[in-house]
DNA sequence: GGATTGAGTGTAAGCGCTTACATATATCCA
DNA sequence: TGGATATATGTAAGCGCTTACACTCAATCC
């Protein structure tokens, strides 16, 4: 590491300069910045005027090392990249801010290895608790972070058997229901475009969902043309021609999310085929991107804001010590847009 | 604030535990982390196996309060929600990667109140460097920064003249390349929608850059109907039946970025106007989505990978004083792709 | 009227780390 | 072989804050 200058300045002012100009000790100072109510009034006044004039902030490394709480929640989501997550957890934001607590972001590039790497970073940068995305993950992680008693919520999926709190959807039984609307649609040779699902059990439980559909309408699961690839546009553009390749090419092809989606719908149209009149196409999550497109995206509705919001909650309360480690379930629904029609012939 | 059980669990292991289990004193133990070739191999390796065995994660705070520096460098952007700045800031991220730098993301939603809020959490939280969006704010903030000796980089804009170090392109030099084109194309008639400009020197430099490419031309720069909104598909629709009500709707729209521009183009299409048949619509940012509407947007490239690689580059020089204090101007270019024709009749 | 109470404030002990300085040991050359 | 030099490690002083505990001084009570 290059060596680098100091900060200086002026100096930064601490919580005893503060002290000295208001004529108090630093007990006080620090009373009249945490419980206000505990110093009295014209005391209180004096020490404001003395932080506003210094341009006082207060360390927030010290503050945690004394305090040993941060009052911080950490969650580490798969990318910032694409929309998926944003609306989620810019409300879970929103509402941890009503609570006083602030958010880190960290995202891990759908990696397990960074995952890790990031869950030690946000413990090390003292984080009260932190919320994940997903149940899939090294068991290691969860003893690093009940070693250290924080408390972790799983969201974007809800598999209380998995006897972790969290909160979500059952992104099988989602899929299942799209599935069995394209198959009720007449189709019968389908295809899935899906992120990699070895690590991703958002991604393997949706295509499982879509399995299941198929047996239930008494269809050959293993019929199912899969191809995995990570989300983005171009991705699902280039999976779609993979799909469409074969001699008997699929009339629907669900994918594991909208931007997957998109793509497939870009490369459609390229190959000069009709959507929905020559093959159909789905998606998952329903980000504004999917009413943009033309034509504008069946897909799956995630009720993000809602889930973001109340993960907050669920993870106040678990630092406040009314947990009930149970999840909670929430209801995605199906949005009929124009990509899907009935097979053709 | 309600109370909390404390963090406890087996006790979170600290560096004095490492030092006991590998029998050497706690400075050889940070020393194996910081400096490892300062500690004897046969050392190192005791030590490293004693980290490993506690699953011990140094205290971020503890650390920063001790060294004074935290290799972390806070930027803080007006939204996370679209992807204008998902792009550059994802590049300045993995740059800053590459010099063992952490970025801390924090978000001003376009406010000056929650920007300022920002700037002391993020120095408070240690941030050794910021990077800041767009020129203008109030001038305290520099000062604060300025007295805490943190260097401060700004983005997104490129004006020299503001004695500030920067690194962008020039806006308004930029649209009004874009506007001298559309003027090319013998329109007459043009408004703008755009983000409000008061506090965001970015929308108005743009918004000037039309005014001067039209008196060059010998328009009248006062004509140009101007729409203020915030940034968001929904908004760029609204703004869009409001351009056109008047009784002589302009045949050109020019939009501060792509988000307000797709909003524009699906209100044309539901009008019922053709684009660019009747009237033409452009972009700024030239982010994804640009090319997935239906036309495909003609807007100004900007080199936000690039931008943010540079930034960060610029910020770890600052950090290691070689600091120039120079500004970097990045080119953008114009894309013609299919929502701008010529003016009709 | 002396004891009790409680509100307001101060004192000082850390929180977990880094690092200047001191010390111990090995290495080298005259 | 003695002293100088280099290398490896230890000692201990904080970094800026919170908070248990101690203290002071009025108000209140019997």
């Amino acid at each position: 590491m290059p060596s680098r200058p100091q900060k200086q300045g002026k100096g930064v002012p601490t919580l005893e300069d503060v002290a000295r100009l208001a004529e108090v000790s630093t007990a006080t100072v620090s009373r009249c910045l945490n419980s206000p109510d505990r110093v009295v009034k014209s005391t209180r006044e004096r020490v404001m005027a003395a932080v506003d004039r210094l341009g006082y902030a207060p360390n927030f490394g010290a503050r945690a090392l004394a305090a040993k709480r941060t009052n911080t929640i950490g969650a580490i989501i798969p990318t910032m990249e694409n929309a998926i997550f944003a609306r989620g957890i810019q409300a879970f934001q929103e509402e941890l801010g009503l609570h006083g607590m602030t958010l880190l972001v960290a995202s891990s590039s759908y990696s397990e290895e960074v995952e890790r790497e990031q869950v030690r970073t946000l413990c090390a940068r003292g984080a009260d608790a932190l919320l994940l995305i997903g149940h899939h993950r090294d068991a290691g992680i969860y003893d690093f972070l009940d070693d250290r008693s924080i408390p972790v919520l799983v969201a974007w999926a809800y598999q209380p058997s998995r006897g972790r709190s969290s909160i979500g959807f059952d992104n099988r039984a989602a899929m299942r229901e799209m599935a069995e609307t394209v198959i009720s649609e007449g189709h019968r040779r389908l295809a899935v475009i899906s992120a990699p699902t070895a690590a991703n059990d958002r991604a393997s439980e949706r295509v499982e969902g879509i399995r299941e559909a198929m047996a239930a309408h008494g269809l050959d699961p293993a019929g199912l043309h899969l191809v995995e690839t990570p989300y983005s546009v171009e991705n699902g553009d280039r999976a779609f021609g993979e799909v469409m390749a074969g001699s008997a090419p699929p009339t629907a092809v669900l994918c594991g999310n909208d931007v997957l989606a998109v793509g497939a719908l870009r490369a459609a149209r390229r190959m000069g085929l009709s959507v929905p009149g020559d093959v159909s196409i789905t998606g998952f999550d329903d980000i504004e991107l999917a009413q943009l497109v033309e034509p504008p995206l069946t897909t799956v509705h995630v009720p993000h804001r809602d889930m973001g919001r109340k993960a907050a909650r669920m993870l106040v309360e678990a630092l406040n010590g009314e947990a009930t480690g149970d999840s909670i379930r929430l209801d995605t629904c199906l949005i009929r847009r124009q990509t899907l029609g009935p097979a053709p012939e």
